[in-house]
DNA sequence: AGGATATTGCAAGCGGCTTGCGAGTCGTCG
DNA sequence: CGACGACTCGCAAGCCGCTTGCAATATCCT
């Protein structure tokens, strides 16, 4: 089964590398709609799934805002929500360095592999503009 | 509008009590029907909103299990979802107390007010058993 | 250019959750 | 204690986000 490359699936990456954080399914059409207009939600889905399998994008469960999609191969990071704009931001730096594992107190027997850090707050933009 | 006491709330309630751990809401239909055989689905999610609602219950969105729901009022803590039995715990402590509010580098301008964290790995149970 | 097939758009389908409605239960008041 | 009003329940239909079957279209290879 070989890629072929469509109009479809090139406006949907360019959608990404034009915003550099998190982005829904919903946003990916409407953006993908500037130079596709025929696109057709389906086919954003479809799409995203391709790219994440293939491991260009990767799937993020957010706790309020449902799945975002963000362009994979970034150093390990964590997100943050703006509870103003709702807009999704990728931060780097991490309070679970190698030096600080223990940090979180897990019970006895238990053994931790990964996390997952969400972090909500204002970002600069909103704070500037109240 | 005043609230009722009704076998099925009764019976939902008490199977937050009998597992301490947050819970999926088809768990919580398929236990609470051991006291409640006719318990419906829609009697369940009524319920769980309400017993929300009121702050007896904490809707939590994971990641990957989607919405479970825990009992309100316990002192800040985080989850752990074992990656074996798939069951989520809640794990006290927390790697951002107060002297560490800064271990995560939010760019300039950005304030966090809250956070989530959510461990996986394995569980004291699935290990011993394994 | 021509053919094989990946991909698209559309519409139907699916699963989780919600809601309208008539029946049933709870609590109160006479 | 019995009856009425209102909260709840169970059921089925509905809603929403996402997926899938299918015919038409676009790509790619020769």
């Amino acid at each position: 089964m070989m890629r072929r490359k469509t109009n479809q699936r090139a406006a949907i990456q360019e959608v990404f590398r034009d915003n550099d954080r998190p982005l829904s399914v919903e946003e990916v059409l409407q953006a993908g709609r500037k130079a596709v207009e025929t696109l057709n939600q389906a086919t954003v889905y479809r799409n995203l799934k391709m790219l994440t399998e293939e491991g260009w994008l990767k799937k993020i469960n957010t706790p309020e805002l449902g799945v975002l999609y963000e362009v994979a191969g970034k150093k390990h990071h964590h997100h943050f929500q703006c509870r103003s704009c709702d807009r999704v931001y990728e931060v780097e730096g991490c309070a679970f360095a190698d030096d600080r594992r223990s940090l979180c107190g897990l019970p006895p027997g238990f053994v931790a592999e990964s996390h997952e850090i969400f972090l909500f707050g204002i970002c600069a933009s909103c704070r500037l503009s109240a």
